[in-house]
DNA sequence: AAAATACTGAAGTATCCACTTGACAATTTG
DNA sequence: CAAATTGTCAAGTGGATACTTCAGTATTTT
């Protein structure tokens, strides 16, 4: 029927969590560490950390440990790869009408 | 933390699953009947039924009863609300690039 | 009217998934 | 060094969920 897309499948289930949205939500404010995640969302660290796995996996978080504590923040990729997506699913008779914008996007760019 | 948003909840969760996006794609295609998407996707037209109510709801497409037959179409407004999403949730500098798009799309609308 | 078609509804099942607890590792602080 | 902080790993649990089957309703066809 159809190719199967295994990142858009971890991105669009990545996003499918309240409690991720939330995670995602609060780094696109400000970096910050799992802990505090933690206390914020108010479940556990462990879980936490299972979610930044998921995340990162979804390419939407980026971590770094440093020392003992692991920073987390947005990562683009999973982003402009959802916004593809979207892009792509339209019926053709959106498209048309998005193509004025993208077209006049384009002829900014040089 | 964060008012939560029941719409994008079933937006995200309705587009979580495989099968419901592989419906989605064949829709963005052309309009279909429940049973030949049953038929389709390998499943049972009750399968395709639970389906068709979630993605309704979740705004991704529209369905139809005329006679026996449930016609079943893509509706934009769940696109739409999940582009928005999206534009909400990069961060700032990415905002700014996008700006720039945004003002000429609209300068052209009317 | 009888048979076939297209779907709907209730109920069950098996799997997945978000979250927990508890034990441990690594780093920082006093 | 001892204590506190921050995170990781393994295993378990309860609830959601993607299916199914079976029974029924409405519509179309012959």
């Amino acid at each position: 029927m159809k190719k199967k897309d295994p990142a858009i499948d971890r991105l669009f289930h990545a996003l499918g969590d309240p409690t991720r949205r939330a995670i995602v939500d609060r780094l696109g404010h400000a970096p910050t560490s799992a802990t505090r995640l933690a206390e914020w969302l108010g479940v556990t660290v462990t879980a936490v950390g299972q979610h930044l796995q998921i995340l990162e996996d979804a390419g939407l978080v980026s971590t770094e440990k440093l020392g003992r504590v692991r920073t987390c923040s947005i990562h683009h990729a999973g982003f402009d790869r959802l916004e593809q997506w979207i892009r792509d699913h339209r019926t053709s008779w959106e498209r048309r009408l998005e193509r004025l914008a993208d077209l006049l996007a384009e002829s900014d760019k040089d």
